[in-house]
DNA sequence: ATTATATAGTTAATTTTGTAATTAGTTTCA
DNA sequence: TGAAACTAATTACAAAATTAACTATATAAT
């Protein structure tokens, strides 16, 4: 009889629990910024970026959130269409136009960062300081690793 | 002059982090029964937790992947479809039907499983044993946390 | 028994997200 | 200078996920 030579079970499977787990999280988080400002999450994201920084342009922001341009071209005109951000023209390239927040989109900015914080607080609480501190390396390291394998992937796919 | 009271980088904020990576490491793993087999996610899902089991109802399956049960559903009737599993009616309960994997859906999984596992297992390279231990107990106290937030919410939003 | 309530599962409508193709502007260099 | 190649960003289309509503069966209560 043919036994078999692995086991797999999702439970213990770290990519699939990782899912699960980050998935409630954002959904917790998303919880305070989607019914109180009507913020998606990618917009969250944006004005988050946004706030630490007096002007970025649109790829800068890709690059700081790993988002897909495609997300942050949408969710920044959103923003835009809402008056959080403004776009500013840059004089020697057409291409690009540097974006900050309006004054409205930091208050909301200041209003929705500290309330992140206490969400992320909470949901962290079960953790020890090491706890927290060996998840950033953790997270360091796989993506890390991440890198290389999507750039092998690629060069291999070309 | 208002000083800035907290300090809010997307980079070191745990939920992002944790959404950023993990959608990474999902994106690896989806790549080879997406493009080999054409499952999506939930399809695998559904036949990785059938795989360990003889028969499952789509309730079980519901609870045991934390899934939301239209994904369920929609992977179920796909996979029975592409006769990778089957339906069985049962007697008592004219609801449910139990679910199991044909012999070509445990082919495939036999075939995926330790492909997917060692895919996780290149991912996770970087990590001691350790870290892989103090991972997976992260994301059991995370996890429990998630709980105690969810049902508090849920209580008070009725 | 028969109305009410709950459960399992599906179907339908909406929204979100991801992929591809497109537009507009810029740089390179023969 | 003027094609060709590249970059930034948007638009259009397709796939996927969420939410809501619905069907069918089963259980509970009066």
């Amino acid at each position: 009889m043919k036994l078999k030579s692995f086991v797999l079970k999702l439970e213990s499977f770290i990519p699939y629990r990782m899912s699960v787990t980050s998935n409630r999280i954002s959904r917790v988080i998303a919880s305070i910024y989607s019914a109180r400002f009507g913020l998606s999450i990618p917009e969250w994201r944006v004005i988050a970026t946004l706030g630490d920084r007096n002007e970025e342009t649109a790829r800068d922001l890709v690059e700081r959130t790993a988002m897909d341009k495609v997300a942050v071209s949408r969710a920044v005109s959103s923003l835009v269409k809402k008056k959080l951000v403004r776009r500013n023209a840059v004089q020697h390239d057409g291409r690009i136009t540097l974006l900050r927040l309006s004054p409205a989109g930091r208050r909301v900015y200041e209003e929705i960062g500290p309330l992140a914080l206490n969400l992320e607080k909470e949901v962290l609480d079960n953790l020890s300081q090491e706890d927290k501190q060996t998840l950033h390396r953790i997270l360091d390291q796989l993506g890390k690793k991440l890198d290389e394998m999507e750039t092998k992937h690629s060069k291999s796919g070309e």
